[in-house]
This record gives C-alpha cells, structure tokens and sequence, in this order.
DNA sequence: TATAGATTTGAATGGCTGTTCTATTTTTGT
DNA sequence: ACAAAAATAGAACAGCCATTCAAATCTATA
C-alpha cells in the first residue's frame, strides 16, 4: 500500500518533526516522537522513522542522539509561478522552488509569485521582481493584490492590480500601476461572483544580476 | 578579566558551536565540543558552557541530550545603517537588527541598507526600500554600488549611484536615476584617491505597510 | 477464510550524555 | 612571592538514547 507514499502515522512524524525543528532549532529524540505520537515502543517509532529514511524524507545519522535530517528544504516560501496582467496564473510544475525571504514571512501559507511585464512599473514593481503574497479574500483600499477572475469551467486568469471599492459608483476599480493601461472596472454586482482577490502584496524582493 | 568578556577558549567553543549548528542543523553534544577543542574533560566542556550561558550567549535546557540553544539571531544579514544621497552613511548603534534575506546571501560579509529619498528611483529603487551589499572595491560598467567619498580627518560621506567608467572622458560618473539629479563626475585622478566603491548592490527588498 | 505483509508491543542491550565531585595545575592580582 | 581565582583533568553515575529482537496484532486481498 504505503510503497512510495508516507503512510497517515508517517506523515503525522514528519509533521511533528519539521514542527519540533523549527520551534526547538533541534531534532526531536526518538522517544520525544513516541510521547507526542502516543506510540508505546521506541522500536515502533525507529521502524517508522526507517520507513520514512526508505521514501527519502528523512535521513539518519546512526547512534547519534538526534540524528535525524531532513532531506528537503523547509525554510523558505513556495514559488507558485508567474503572474502577468490579464494571463491566466502559470502554475510551476516544479514545487521545490522557494524563496527564502525571512522567517516572519514563513506562515499563513504565504508564496511567492514572479511578475512578468510592466503594469505595476509606476509602483516600482518590476518585470521579473518576486512579490511575496499572504492569502486573504478580503483587503482594504489601495492594498495591491492578486485578483482571479473566475470563468466558468475555466481556471481563470489572474491579475495584479491595486483596489479600490468606489462606493459612489457600486463598483470596484482595479488599478494598474501603468499610465498606458486601464483600470478595470466591476460592477458589485459581479464582485465575489465572478472576481475575488486570492492575497495581497506584502514584500517585493528584486535580485539584480550581473549587468 | 574575563567578568562580561568572553575568554579565548569560550570564543573558539561559542564560535564551533555556531558553525556545527549550521552545518549539522543540530547543537553539538558536550563530548563533541570537547573533541573539537581537545579538551579533555566533559567536565571541563560543562565549565565552559556553564560560564558562557551565564555570559547570556547561550541557554541550555538541562538534562536534554545537545541541549544549546543561541541567544543571539545567527540568521540574516545585518542592517548596517541608511544611506542618502550625499549624505554620510548612517551607521545604526543597533547592531541586532538583521534582514533574513536567504542563505544564498549570507556570506562575504554581505549586509544590508536602508534607503533614504528617491535618487534611485527611476532604477525602481524607493525611499524605505533594503538594498543588499555585497562588498568589493571593483564593479562593473553600470552596477549600481555604494561609492564613498574620503574627506581627510573625516569619515566620509556615501551615496548610491550607478557606475560608469568613461574612458573618452577619462573619468568616472556617478549616475543617479533620477532626472532631476546631476550625476557626479571625478577625474581618474582622484579615483581611488578621493573616492571609492565600497560595495555592490546584489538585491532589493520592499515591505509593503498596510495602507 | 487463509495468508502474507504491515504495524505494534515489550523488553533488553550497550553506548552516549549531561552532570557532579574532588583534586591538580595555571593564571592573575597584590 | 603569595593568595585567590580561573582553568583543567579524571573518574564516576544515573538517566537517556538508538537499535535490535522475538512475539503479537492488525489489514488487505486473493
């Protein structure tokens, strides 16, 4: 069954694992595992901890107290794709991409997405710049944001704008950042029925290469 | 002597302690700090660990095996001060304030600044943004670096700009992007007399507040 | 239902680990 | 030179740790 996917009590380990490590800055000892697992035997854990070394999650240090690593990466935020004015979101087949970009902005499930193109330039957001976005469906005026405009039996596209609710005109206005482009405007009705913001802008990180 | 300073040996203990963390992502067990500093009691290494916990650098959790945890942030670069057009270097008294800006960064003494006004901002470089510097005393045709200007008896005043070698002019300029700004021009003579590149700009960073 | 494989227990073992104690040597201040 | 303080060694201990083993239980499936 459990061949090359962790089994439910697996899972839960290395959970507990990444957890401890990240709070206590050391791996958990064997029996610390059991007692939070509620299993009685420590060769029940080392059996499992052996599963979870087989399937590549972990690796052991033989006989060393805490010996235990881990075989991928746990700092940093996910790098879900690019996001381009109008596109739709092109998700990255690759999910080990991150960016590494302090802990503070390690929660929440916040990612990172690339910006291609120029409509947030006059905000001095830049093609190829990471945004680093915090999820929310709800966000105050003048918040830069992600906004999904749902299609039917589409995934729809994805844009960054800045918003704006103009209660005077029962509507809401997304903002490019771009004096060549235009707003977009939706009427309230439409609002949370065909559009809805995914998250909002929280840090831009810029790398500058090599001229 | 030795009353809030610590000894040479507790340095080198402190100093292997950080480094086994990094590597090993785990604190070191007494005997293995023992071992690396050929100290041949685990007593003596207990000594040692004793004094510098009561010198605040580190804590220990009693009983636990590699019980160590530092006191002190070792990720991140520091945030050395801000930087304004012209203005001297703004050296921060705080020396704990850090930037966690990925580990890809975190050598060659890399560090961080805060900028100050928009003399960047047509490069898309605001007021508040973190630029991180990476030190060198070279740069390449259009690498935007931290050049200082030497005033005898003085510690000089440092700008951000772009550098550009003019080799028809026989000069130097120093490019502000920003078109209401005059770049700074200095005869080839004095380069290296007078001025010089102290770092350059490998990265941005921008947190956006809440509006 | 029968059987193989996966999971769980309990116990045991030998090495590691943090800590403590006493005694000796080195350094430091006077 | 003397005394106090700091540093080092060695040994010993009780508890912790990873690992192993044999046996028992559970689970899926043929």
């Amino acid at each position: 069954m459990s061949s090359d996917q962790a089994t439910d009590i697996q899972k839960r380990m290395y959970n507990f694992i990444v957890n401890y490590m990240k709070t206590e800055k050391m791996p958990p000892t064997n029996r610390e595992i059991g007692r939070e697992l509620q299993i009685a035997s420590t060769g029940h854990v080392d059996y499992h901890l052996t599963m979870l070394e087989k399937k590549g999650l972990i690796s052991r240090q033989p006989k060393k107290s805490r010996g235990i690593k881990l075989m991928k990466t746990v700092t940093g935020i996910p790098i879900m794709g690019s996001i381009a004015a109008g596109q739709p979101l092109e998700i990255f087949s690759d999910p080990e991409e991150t960016l590494d970009v302090g802990h503070e902005m390690e929660h929440d499930n916040t990612y990172a997405l690339i910006v291609e193109g120029r409509s947030m330039i006059e905000d001095h957001i830049c093609d190829g710049d990471y945004v680093v976005i915090k999820p929310q469906d709800t966000c105050n005026n003048g918040d830069i944001v992600v906004a999904v405009h749902l299609q039917e039996g589409m995934s729809g596209s994805a844009t960054l704008k800045r918003f704006f609710q103009e209660k005077d005109h029962d509507r809401v206005r997304l903002q490019p950042a771009n004096s060549e482009l235009e707003p977009i405007f939706i009427p309230k009705s439409e609002w949370d029925e065909e559009w809805k913001v995914q998250g909002k802008v929280v840090a831009i990180f810029r790398q500058c290469h090599a001229a």
